[in-house]
DNA sequence: ATGGGCATGTAACGAGTTACATGATTTT
DNA sequence: AAAATCATGTAACTCGTTACATGCCCAT
């Protein structure tokens, strides 16, 4: 009896990549699924291992050894037409809904007990790793381009600078509106800033 | 030995919510806690219970047993000084970094797999996600008005209402760039329909 | 020789969920 | 009479994580 695959969307990210056509080991399947941090939480790296093993065993991936050449052989991966049909009805059912964390919007939810300066500096710093984010999604459109097999990832990226373009600019906006200690700054129903 | 209070972000967000003055039973502030769900998971109902024991076991909270008039009687829980003083040190520490899972890209990611209706589809049902949330956003703001307690709270209904605004516009953008089949749509680095 | 990249896995744990269990009172 | 709201809790489970364990090859 081979074991059940996970279900979760992470189980399909990993069989997903899989259908660019490159045959690819776990480590190298790693690297590519850090790419999906910007819009999903990327899969530790032993998670990829065993759910590889776990998508191999439900017969979704064939698998070969490759001797390496100097380095250390590896085992890559090769998505099984089975695993394509699974893609592909798992693309048909209905899609969970999005689940946001947000720790800085959790802290400016309790702001009325932080330090004034305390909070400025954590929407600064969140401003600066939306940077961050977005430089790197720069590198990776800058990568992605002129591949045709990586259109929709590049669209992905696309989205993903719109998105953190859009949190930096928030960020900025509501530091600019602290400290709260006006309520008349809240008296606008579309906000002072912006709209 | 008291229990360990859980030491992840909703734990501290179980217990800030008993920062604003009010007494609340459990039942009441799985209520309040419903209104995180915009911006973070918003805790389950047995998670509040377990975790206000923890709290209290901890010395961050105290509670009364109040007999019900006609209904049903309910222990109701205070912050405690001490409650209060893990609350500002919580907010002094470094602030974890956001995570996001966001099924609908992570689906258009593999967009090369699936029906191009059905991709339509699974934006469209997002950005309709997206209004709904907004008028929600819209429902709370206008309870939350004319409170001064509830201007953090507020500041980030607002923060809200920008983001889902801005999701259900990149939806929607999105959706007009599909079906992905000419490469010439990514050409231009900022993309077509926006910036 | 030290650290980093390649390469693969196991074991323990954690934070939270869903399902289950109970029961009074109020509204439809 | 049924369904919703108020009210509280336990138990099982899931989806991941971090920590641990191993070992080769390459550059500094």
């Amino acid at each position: 009896m081979g074991q059940e695959p996970g279900r979760g969307d992470l189980s399909y990210a990993v069989l997903g990549l899989l259908s660019f056509g490159r045959e690819l080991s776990g480590y190298e399947l790693k690297q590519w699924a850090d790419n999906l941090r910007f819009f999903y939480a990327a899969p530790a790296m032993s998670l990829v291992y065993t759910e590889l093993a776990r998508l191999q065993s439900a017969g979704l991936v064939t698998s070969r050894e490759v001797p390496g050449e100097g380095r250390r052989g590896a085992r890559v991966y090769r998505l099984a037409p089975a695993g394509e049909a699974e893609l592909r009805t798992w693309l048909s059912r209905p899609v969970p809904p999005a689940t946001l964390r947000h720790p800085v919007a959790l802290r400016l939810f309790f702001g009325h007990l932080a330090d004034p300066d305390r909070l400025q500096a954590v929407l600064e710093e969140h401003r600066a790793r939306c940077e961050e984010l977005l430089a790197e999604l720069d590198a990776v459109r800058e990568g992605l381009r002129d591949d045709a097999t990586f259109r929709y990832p590049a669209l992905v990226a696309q989205w993903g600078q719109r998105y953190y373009g859009g949190e930096a600019a928030a960020a900025a906006d509501i530091a600019a509106l602290l400290p709260l200690d006006d309520p008349a700054d809240l008296e606008d129903p579309a906000g002072p800033a912006w709209r």
